[in-house]
RNA sequence: GCCGAAGUGGCGGAACUGGCAGACGCGCUACGUUCAGGGCGUAGUGGGCAUUCGCCCGUGGGAGUUCAAAUCUCCCCUUCGGCACCA
């Protein structure tokens, strides 16, 4: 009988079967009732806050949550038994537009349709045996929550972080409100995908400009790469010069530069279309021209402004301006690839620098004057624009001058000379926050004629959503038609007055969760700053790609204002981060219009919950996601029978007398080199080789149960079995903990320490060398483990294999890795 | 266009700081099995050549460094992700 033969007897010797559903159903009531993953901080132990990112309430956690919460999971369990305090708690990020279209869809108010998908999310998290600690539960859209995200905005308004002001904001014309910057995507919607435009309305932002500095510092964070440059990008630092020019009538016009070693070179300005000045710096002929522009600019789209490859579009607007530093005369133009809400909304234009200028000037016949030389460049017409270093030229005293220098040189003497200042510019925009919807938190401000903009005063929070509202499908917010609502007093005066009807955006409430988290039931503060002292921050943060520059920079930037204001001590919200990958199915995206799409409850009531979690973990590596196969899964449910046949067929065998002390040592071998691998795996999420692990050392001992090997039984043996179940605890939490009571070891096996293994006793005893003529592998020594390279060589030379490869040749060098080969050179 | 990541069997994927390429799993082939129920077991499974001993080729393509390259360097190709008139 080979390698499996063991599980032929275990199938005919023992009846039971795998039987999942059951086997999870029991230690889930069980897990409940016992609240096995409670945590609080009366405890000695080091604490570790581990948190997956809250699921939106959608109504059906999708195989991508599992991917999400079940290697999450693993991961805590395993920390668990390393001995912290693990807090790993679940909420609902429960407020959003989805409910309230459906609402007026199908008449169903946001908050009972939204209660009932918690409902329903809650009974489909229980079905994956996730440990959670369900005592700290919250939903975003409950009063008892969105209270603090109130008074979260109210302090950030004392503090001077949350203003108002009419401004150009992303319109999304089907959602009917305004989106920040960072939810246009390509100029469409990024949940609804309609073409975005731009509309002028009062609007409430948070001055999240004013942390673009320090949101760039990642310094002790462990954070993948790729989101930190996402952020990076996002935040888009660059140094330059703001220089100061004047037009002939006087007026100042500044300009952002970030190459003012071009500035000889400038040949025109160019004004965004609604830059302020426009209108004053016209000339009465070009009046009506300029005018027209602006209003074709300001009906466009976003996607139709930015279009790729469109041509230039600008008016001169009659007006010329002054260089500074040559005075020459240029002309000024309006021209909408400049941006308004950029630098000053006006640029130099520089045509042989700059590629945007070059069209531009090419399209209007402005000229275009060099003034970095490009490599080899003899004076001649450029094709297109230079953008690289160089010698600067035509540029007077500053001629000779190598371009990075020059920009040195010349900025300083800007300053010197009074025509302007260096400047840092971002990229980044503050976070506008108003939505003209219903279902979210609404803001605490009232407006009163007599007192103007007054805060809602804190003892009055929360500012509840009324429950009896209509919706009609007017694109207006049923706040603006709830007259208990709408109308209300000063706080001030005492007078009548309106509420803000606008409410937030949802991502204010999940910039704050993490906190509320640590004392979730507080009921007069948003949290208890010992509580947060004690678990923030987060030591591991496990969520999708898709949040790395919106909710994971406002969760940074409102923990960074938060303690400016006192409240937490902590600079950073997240300290680990870990973004996992996607679940495909038959190599693509899964979507309901191909119709791949998997449903894990299907997998969950036959195959059990621990087939799917450890499938999931075993696709590959987590951070690049995996692909999805119906047959694949079969692979992992039949590791787990073998692995409950071998644990249930050998556990009442008695070990025979005169056992083999060599077999014993190599088991011994086989648990200590396992736990180590699993141990390596499990911390660097290494989920797909911790399991081969796993099935390769149970391959191992069903064969040798198999073999009458006479090890079944020993006590190295018991020690194996009991180390694989401890290992498999936090892949098949439900499976290991039926095997572990099975066996009679105390309950539960998830509060017993993870196994350690002992170095020494991994050393193997014999040592495989690979023996290479000439780089190719030719044959393998197997000698004992400590046999010297002079002993290796002689017997490697002394192989037949060996002397046919090298066949007669002169042999003139021989290199020698100790413990794993010997390679030897031949020839002159 | 710019930035980032990745290309390994029929498939998903292994391979520590350069040292046996293909662990583990799926699939497939053959055989065995009183195997109802998404069975179980044994052997095999990168390609080519060879009756055997074996030999040659092989990690997207091309060059290079090295005793030795999936791994390091350069160039190119492809795929995926991000950003995209940011002055």
């Amino acid at each position: 009988m080979g390698v499996k033969g063991l599980f032929r007897e275990v199938n005919q010797g023992v009846a039971e079967r795998y039987n999942a559903p059951e086997i999870e159903r029991k230690w889930q009531l069980q897990w409940e009732a016992d609240e096995l993953y409670r945590v609080d901080t009366a405890t000695d132990r080091p604490k570790w806050y581990a948190l997956d990112m809250f699921p939106y309430t959608s109504g059906d956690l999708h195989i991508g949550h599992w991917y999400n919460y079940a290697p999450s999971d693993a991961h805590a369990r395993y920390k668990r038994m390393r001995g912290f305090a693990v807090m790993k708690p679940i909420g609902f990020d429960a407020f959003g537009l989805p409910a309230e279209n459906a609402a007026i869809r199908n008449g169903i108010p946001p908050a009972l349709s939204t209660m009932r998908n918690i409902h329903r999310m809650r009974e489909q998290f229980r079905s994956t045996g996730v440990g959670f600690d369900w005592s700290r539960e919250l939903a975003t859209c409950l009063p008892s929550y969105y209270r603090w995200t109130q008074w979260l905005f109210l302090q950030f308004y004392k503090a001077g972080l949350a203003y108002r002001a009419l401004a150009p904001a992303n319109w999304c014309p089907s959602c009917q409100t305004v989106l920040a910057n960072e939810q246009v995507v390509e100029g469409r919607c990024e949940r609804c995908e309609s073409a975005v435009t731009k509309r002028y309305l009062n609007q409430w932002f948070f001055q999240i400009t004013r942390y673009a500095d320090e949101l760039l510092n990642f310094d002790g964070l462990d954070w993948p790469e790729r989101v930190r440059v996402m952020q990076t990008n996002w935040i888009g630092r660059s140094e330059g010069v703001e220089i100061v020019f004047r037009t002939e009538g006087g007026s100042e016009l500044p300009v952002f530069t970030t190459r003012p070693d071009t500035i000889f070179g400038v040949t025109f300005l160019a004004l965004a279309p609604e830059h302020p000045l426009v209108p004053a710096l016209t000339t009465s002929e070009h009046q009506q021209e300029v005018q027209e522009y602006i209003e074709t600019t300001r009906g466009e789209t976003e996607i139709e402004r930015q279009a790729i490859g469109r041509e230039k579009t600008g008016v001169f607007t009659g007006i010329w301006a002054i260089n500074p530093l040559t005075g020459q005369r240029v002309p000024i133009w309006v021209a909408d690839y400049v941006l308004p809400t950029y630098g000053t909304g006006a640029v130099m234009g520089v045509p042989a620098h700059d590629e945007r200028d070059f069209e531009f000037a090419a399209r209007f016949g402005l000229p275009v004057r060099v003034v970095i030389a490009p490599p080899n460049w003899q004076g001649q017409t450029l094709e297109s624009a230079y953008v690289g270093e160089g010698t600067i030229v035509n540029s007077g005293q500053f001629d000779g001058l190598a371009s990075p220098r020059a920009r040195e040189v010349i900025s300083a003497y800007i300053e010197q000379h009074h025509l302007g200042t260096r400047r840092v510019q971002y990229r980044l925009r503050d976070w506008l926050i108003s939505r003209q919807r219903y279902w979210g938190a609404p803001i605490p401000i009232i407006y009163c004629d007599r007192c103007g903009i007054q805060a809602v005063p804190e003892e009055q929070l929360p500012v509840r959503l009324p429950l009896d509202v209509e919706f009609r499908p007017t694109g207006e917010s049923p706040l603006r038609l709830s007259k208990t609502f709408l109308q209300t007093t000063c706080p001030s005066c005492g007078g009548p007055a309106t509420r803000e009807t606008d409410t937030m955006d949802t991502f204010v409430d999940s910039a704050w969760y993490f906190l509320r988290f640590c004392s979730p039931h507080e009921s007069a503060r948003p949290f208890d700053p010992e509580q947060v002292a004690f678990w923030m921050p987060v030591d591991q943060y496990i969520g999708g790609i898709e949040h790395a520059t919106m909710h994971l920079l406002y969760a940074r930037f409102v923990t960074k204002a938060l303690r400016d204001l006192g409240y937490v001590k902590v600079d950073e919200p997240f300290r680990r981060l870990f973004t996992q990958g996607l679940v495909l199915s038959g190599g693509l995206k899964m979507s309901k219009s191909r119709g791949n799409v998997v449903n894990p409850d299907d997998f969950v009531k036959t195959l059990g919950a621990d087939t799917v979690r450890a499938y999931l973990m075993f696709l590959g590596p987590w951070d690049q996601g995996g692909d999805w196969n119906d047959r694949g899964i079969m692979g992992i449910h039949r590791f787990l029978s073998r692995v409950l046949r071998l644990v249930l067929d050998t556990h009442e065998r008695d070990a025979p007398a005169g056992r083999a002390p060599e077999i014993e040592q190599g088991i011994q071998r086989l648990t200590h080199r396992t736990i180590k691998r699993a141990t390596e795996d499990i911390e660097r999420f290494r989920f797909n080789t911790m399991i081969a692990g796993l099935m390769e050392m149970t391959n191992a001992l069903a064969r040798l149960a198999s073999e009458s090997s006479g090890v079944v039984g020993t006590p190295s043996w018991k020690e194996a079995v009991r180390s694989l179940l401890l290992l498999l605890a936090p892949v098949a939490p439900h499976l290991a903990e039926e095997l572990w009571s099975r066996l009679g070891f105390p309950y539960s096996i998830h509060q017993q320490s993870w196994p350690g293994y002992d170095e020494s006793l991994i050393a193997e005893p014999m040592m495989t060398i690979v023996v290479q003529v000439n780089g190719k592998m030719r044959d393998k020594l197997v000698v004992p483990a400590g046999t010297s390279g002079a002993e290796v060589e002689a017997l490697a030379l002394d192989r037949a294999r060996v002397r046919r490869a090298i066949a007669g040749a002169m042999i003139s060098n021989i290199v020698y890795v100790p413990n794993r080969l010997v390679n030897i050179i031949t020839g002159p």
